[in-house]
DNA sequence: CTAGGGTTAG
């Protein structure tokens, strides 16, 4: 009985058939169930007081008592010492050869390292974890899916593509924990690839495998082998499927097409807070600031309880869309009715949606009201909305706080240098160079790619490698002269070199995302859109010049860059000209 | 009768 409730979710119900059960005609399977459904239920100190109470009463612990209590043990506080105690007591009991109780023991370790609520040494836990999984005599399928999720989990992805090709045999979950590593740790080709090894060996994909598969069309921007995988999806009738819905949420979204997150979010017969969050996140990042609004309200109507993502992703909506007033009011309503405590990301957004507006003091009191000490997010946002608005004291003051706290990030010096090359301070530009290269930084390559003729064109700034670059190049030199009739200048201040005027020109001109979006223009359909997708910010001049392009063409084109989405049409970008 | 790997949202 106690299983049976445990089994659909209710606890209290298992609890109350508990409660109400005498003493004497309890067993260890009846204490053992109980604690499992206990640590189904996240509650691991219930579980471990479970556990202490049932040895008070006289029961031994059993090989499936540990396997339950230990795998308990990684969501609580403290949890590293009862790690530790659980262990040396396994190894007296005489279990400490049990495969099964090894098995939640690494995992155990794992989530020790994993856990928010425990101090460090994080990357000495995993290595415990490890050490276990070493020394066992037995190993099955589920102590490698252990091991292989323990890397993928912690971003340890070379250690989990090692075990994943030591492992004797794969099941489903194996394909799927992979492909979803892959996809997350920035690896989506090499994810995708995985999904159509896994078909070739026989593996029909489960609904997670596919989850895995579309967020790295996602991060790609593959909206061909997003869709291809939708139809799969429906082929197979896993078109119920929670996380698959939300991941083509996503899907959509990130690849530029809104409407069609919105319309499969319409159509999904079952949807949960992730839903939600996903199609609002999806609203927001395209600038549909309000709409995102109007989601979250349809979302509170709904009696959906926000959480913090919830929340996180709506402060972003307002900032993206300058709604101010919405933005101070969801984030007083956050902590007042909903008990969430902001965290330095939310505040970053209201510090991010302040500047954004040209709010700077506003800002400089959200910062003096947080109860902890603003950290490189808060700074980052500072800068930027300072960099939007050309405020140079303000935006050195923060760049200089980002060069304590994470001297070796690429984007502070690219921000300062780019707010000093704006107002034409070469010999500051240069400073922040020197700066660059004496702390060893090395700046990102900017790259933008677009996908064309069933795959994908990368550009580099200037590029020489790609196959059909001499015809990218003469179109735009003849793009460029239609748009200089229509008023375009190019602006070389976002040049970051001092150099001839000639030069500065050309430089800008050979920019990564106007290379793809010619390309685009050149290979796609007449008329269709042109999605070009870029790994850092937009660049001011090409902002500019790319309006120009959808002017001169007659057509929309979608940029998206690390922050957001741009859609140019007629002369004009959605962005309002914030990114 | 009871146990140990996973997913999607920022």
């Amino acid at each position: 009985m106690v299983t049976a409730y445990s089994a659909t979710g209710n606890v209290n119900l298992a609890r109350e058939v508990f409660g109400g059960t005498p003493k004497g005609m309890r067993d260890t399977v009846f204490y053992n169930a109980m604690i499992t459904a206990h640590s189904h239920d996240n509650d691991g100190n219930a579980a471990i007081r479970l556990f202490c109470e049932m040895q008070r009463d006289g029961f031994r612990p059993d090989n499936f008592t540990f396997t339950s209590v230990i795998s308990a043990v990684g969501l609580v506080a403290e949890s590293e010492k009862h790690c530790q105690q659980l262990h040396c007591v396994v190894v007296k009991s005489g279990t400490g050869f049990v495969t099964s109780v090894l098995n939640a023991l690494v995992s155990a370790y794992v989530k020790v390292a994993l856990s928010p609520l425990v101090a460090l040494p994080k990357c000495a836990k995993l290595d415990d974890a490890r050490l276990v999984f070493n020394k066992m005599r037995v190993k099955d399928l589920v102590s490698w899916n252990a091991m292989l999720s323990s890397y993928v989990n912690s971003g340890r992805m070379n250690e989990a593509k090692e075990i994943f090709q030591e492992m004797p045999e794969k099941n489903l979950l194996t394909w799927a924990v992979m492909i979803a590593g892959l996809a997350q740790n920035g690896l989506g080709e090499e994810s995708l690839k995985l999904f159509n090894l896994m078909k070739l060996q026989g593996f029909q994909p489960c609904d997670y495998a596919f989850a895995g598969a579309i967020t790295s069309c996602a991060a790609l921007g593959s909206l061909k082998s997003g869709r291809q995988l939708h139809s799969q999806l429906i082929r197979l009738g896993f078109e119920c499927s929670l996380s698959a819905g939300n991941a083509l949420i996503t899907m959509y979204g990130r690849c530029g097409v809104v409407g069609d997150a919105r319309n499969l979010f319409l159509t999904m017969s079952f949807v949960d807070s992730v839903s939600w969050n996903a199609m609002i996140a999806a609203l927001g990042q395209h600038g549909h600031g309000v709409q995102a609004v109007e989601l979250f309200e349809e979302m509170l109507k709904e009696g959906i309880l926000p959480d913090r993502i919830t929340f996180l992703t709506v402060l972003s909506a307002c900032s993206h869309a300058g709604l101010v007033e919405e933005g101070h009011r969801y984030f007083d309503a956050m902590h007042d009715i909903y008990g969430i405590t902001p965290g330095e990301d939310h505040y970053a957004r209201m510090v991010d949606l302040l500047c954004r507006a040209g709010k700077f003091s506003d800002a400089n009191d959200m910062i003096g009201k947080m109860p902890f000490q603003p950290g490189p997010q808060i700074w980052e946002a500072f800068l930027a909305g300072c960099r939007n608005h050309g405020n140079m004291e303000l935006g050195i003051q923060a760049a200089e706080r980002l060069f304590e706290m994470i001297p070796q990030n690429d984007g502070t010096y690219i921000l300062l240098s780019n707010m000093y090359a704006a107002k034409g301070l070469w010999d500051n530009v240069s400073r922040v160079r020197k700066l660059m290269r004496d702390q060893g930084v090395k700046k990102e390559p900017a790259c933008s790619w677009v996908e064309a003729e069933n795959k994908f064109h990368v550009f580099m700034v200037d590029d020489t490698a790609h196959p059909e670059v001499n015809a990218v190049y003469s179109y735009l030199k003849q793009l460029v002269l239609e748009m200089r009739k229509l008023g375009y200048v190019p602006d070389t201040r976002f040049v970051l070199h001092d150099m001839e005027s000639d030069q500065k020109e050309h430089a800008i001109s050979t920019h990564s995302e106007k290379l793809a979006v010619a390309f685009g223009l050149l290979k796609l359909p007449r008329g269709a859109t042109v999605r070009v997708f870029k790994n850092l910010r937009i660049c001011g001049d090409c902002h500019n010049a790319i309006k120009y392009i959808s002017k001169v063409v007659g057509r929309e084109i979608v940029v998206r860059d690390g922050k957001r989405f741009h859609h140019f049409k007629d002369g004009e970008c959605s962005c309002r000209n914030y990114w």
